[in-house]
DNA sequence: TAAACTGGTTTATATTATAAACCAAATAAA
DNA sequence: TTTATTTGGTTTATAATATAAACCAGTTTA
């Protein structure tokens, strides 16, 4: 009856990081902290999950003098997040 | 941007179990767990929780000779949910 | 030159989910 | 009849997770 949720996009933050990755190319790691309006350490440790699973790639680099990490989704992580929506509809429809 | 998702509401188990109760007058305990493919004691453990925030009542009784625990959504599990599934919108929809 | 800020990471802790162990009563099997 | 086994759960121990707090290197500001 119920499919499973994958537990790595089942939590606030890293579904909110997803969800927001999937309708844009690219998004630095402030633009997600304020976005997802979580803090920097959680962001980070919630960051490097998705990108251990292969879910979204993180790229860092320099903004002028400052440090800029850039994260884009990969394919792997929009099937997983379809699949994940499409799951979860089972869950929220009455 | 993304609301707050409630905890409670944000657990596979706990989800289904409200999810199978906003659609029916009641369920029993065996009916919930084969429905959500759970364990007696996860099962046990999250309708306690549901419970005590008030999502649902828990009712024991017999039938026939053998224990009978029946659950049903109250108006407050109702709202919780449909807030729920409201917030969750924000996050799924690309 | 020292204090504060930026853009993070690491680590410790609290919370949560889950499975395993357990229990009482009922039924089935030997 | 005593001894498994099953039913319908609960309790408890452990593993996994989320989160905040502490930290760090470099930069800017006072």
């Amino acid at each position: 009856m119920f499919k499973e949720l994958d537990p790595l996009l089942h939590s606030q933050l890293r579904l909110g990081v997803m969800s927001l990755l999937i309708s844009m190319e690219a998004a630095e790691f402030t633009f997600l902290k304020e976005k997802t309006n979580s803090t920097a350490g959680n962001l980070s440790v919630q960051l490097d999950k998705l990108s251990e699973a292969g879910y979204i790639t993180i790229e860092k680099s320099f903004k002028g003098k400052k440090p800029l990490t850039t994260c884009k989704i990969t394919r792997k992580g929009i099937k997983a997040f379809e699949e994940y929506v499409n799951n979860l509809k089972d869950y929220i429809k009455k």
